[in-house]
DNA sequence: TCTGGGGTCCTAGGACCC
DNA sequence: TCTGGGGTCCTAGGACCC
């Protein structure tokens, strides 16, 4: 039997913890550059507040309802995920990391599954603050439809188990099939147009038409949902394919020099990500662009790929290949919107080229110097390319303090 | 005025090879 | 009018996830 555990509401429930005058208010937590809505907490929903809705179109119900609204911090939900994850893997024999909220568990060989599973819930709402649902099935994309009724029906207090093939169907009868894990919204409008309105109608469809029109994926559902596990457990995190560093501009910026210093910064976070993996780029591509939603500017985007002649992780280096493709690809007189770079090649190993004018080893040396200070105190040290960041940096005004990670931001308790 | 960021997987079609 | 066949590799685009 498979579990999926899921913080519930995470981010807002992040924000609550270290501010309880919010616990029964609306609540939301905005996207970088405080764009959309990327979380919200029940009232939040309950008052109509969509997934993904830009700020600025629920500026008059934010202050009709008094939602507390937040941009995101990053840092303190990273440090609050990785407290729920550690006390998670303490209690039962497997877990897989599957995002900053959410992680599976391995259930084989335990007899009370229900037992645990209720343990594992408390333990982490005790631990840290943060309300989880759990739910359990025998296949993960089954743990998935579980962990909604978890969430949605009080009864259940937070697990709901589907262990019994009267359970299965009853379930998926009652799920909507948009709300399947892996049909997204292409996939839901088609299936629609069909009649097939649950997750059970779908079950109820040939393997062959499953398979025809919606390729391996779609037939990897159809079984998972028909109770046939066809979604191991991955313990370890398979090796990043790509590695990317990309960011909407606070304000547009016009001139090179500035869009030259965020590639720097993007393309040095990328190098740092790599040397976290072990791993050397090959090859990366660097892109800007122009804001698609100002239909009245002139548009223009572009991107461009550099071969590393030497496979790196250095951020010198890698710096200075993004900013040769940026070169190449600037265009004046456009107000750049955002840009970035991804590592678009990862090798594990670095090919040593015959005519190489880089010391490596001193270099090496250089960056796990660098990593190490910067591990302590988070960007301490950064290249000269990287600038000031001033013209560039996300808007980001409603930011909560770094509770559990900045001994400058820690929460002061006074006692009467 | 204001619309996120970082990933994965699959397929079709083109280029190229013998 | 007639224009091989089979294989591999790469890329762009689509779909999905959180």
């Amino acid at each position: 039997m498979f579990g999926l555990i899921d913080c519930n509401n995470f981010y807002a429930s992040c924000e609550r913890v270290f501010n309880p005058a919010l616990n029964g208010k609306p609540v939301v937590v905005l996207s970088n550059n405080d764009g959309c809505v990327i979380a919200r907490s029940n009232e939040s929903k309950a008052l109509g507040i969509k997934m993904g809705t830009p700020y600025y179109q629920i500026k008059q119900e934010v202050e009709r309802h008094g939602i507390a609204v937040f941009s995101s911090n990053y840092v303190l939900y990273g440090d609050m995920s990785s407290r729920v994850m550690s006390i998670v893997a303490e209690c039962v024999p497997e877990i897989e990391v599957y995002s900053i909220d959410e992680s599976f568990i391995n259930f084989e060989g335990i007899e009370d599954i229900a037992g645990l599973g209720q343990m594992v819930v408390k333990r982490v709402c005790k631990g840290t603050g943060i309300p989880v649902s759990l739910g359990i099935a025998p296949t993960k994309t089954l743990a998935k439809v579980a962990n909604k009724f978890a969430k949605k029906y009080e009864a259940y207090q937070r697990v709901c188990i589907i262990d019994s093939e009267e359970k299965r169907i009853k379930a998926l009868q009652l799920t909507e099939i948009g709300d399947v894990w892996g049909i997204g919204r292409r996939h839901a409008k088609r299936l629609m147009s069909q009649g097939v309105t649950t997750a059970y109608d779908f079950t109820q469809l040939s393997q062959a038409w499953v398979r025809k029109n919606m390729t391996v994926v779609g037939e990897r559902i159809w079984k998972e949902l028909r109770g046939i596990s066809c979604i191991d457990m991955e313990s370890a995190p398979p090796p990043r394919k790509q590695i990317c560093t990309s960011r909407s501009f606070g304000k547009m910026i016009v001139d090179y020099d500035n869009l030259s210093e965020a590639v720097a910064t993007h393309a040095a976070t990328c190098a740092s990500k790599l040397r976290q993996q072990g791993a050397y780029a090959a090859s990366l591509m660097v892109f800007i662009l122009t804001n698609r939603f100002r239909e009245d500017l002139p548009q223009y985007h572009k991107s461009i790929i550099v071969k590393c002649p030497t496979a790196t992780c250095d951020s010198l280096e890698i710096v200075k290949h993004a900013l040769m493709g940026l070169k190449q690809i600037y265009m004046d007189g456009y107000s750049y919107k955002k840009a970035g770079v991804v590592i678009t090649e990862i090798t594990s190993c670095a090919q040593m080229q015959l005519f190489d004018d880089v010391d490596r080893d001193k270099r090496e040396r250089l960056m796990t110097a660098m990593d190490r200070i910067n591990g302590k105190y988070t960007g301490a040290l950064k290249l000269a390319a990287q600038g000031s960041g001033k013209e560039w940096q996300l808007k980001r005004d409603m930011l909560s303090q770094r509770f559990s990670t900045n001994l400058n931001e820690i929460m002061i308790v006074r006692c009467k």
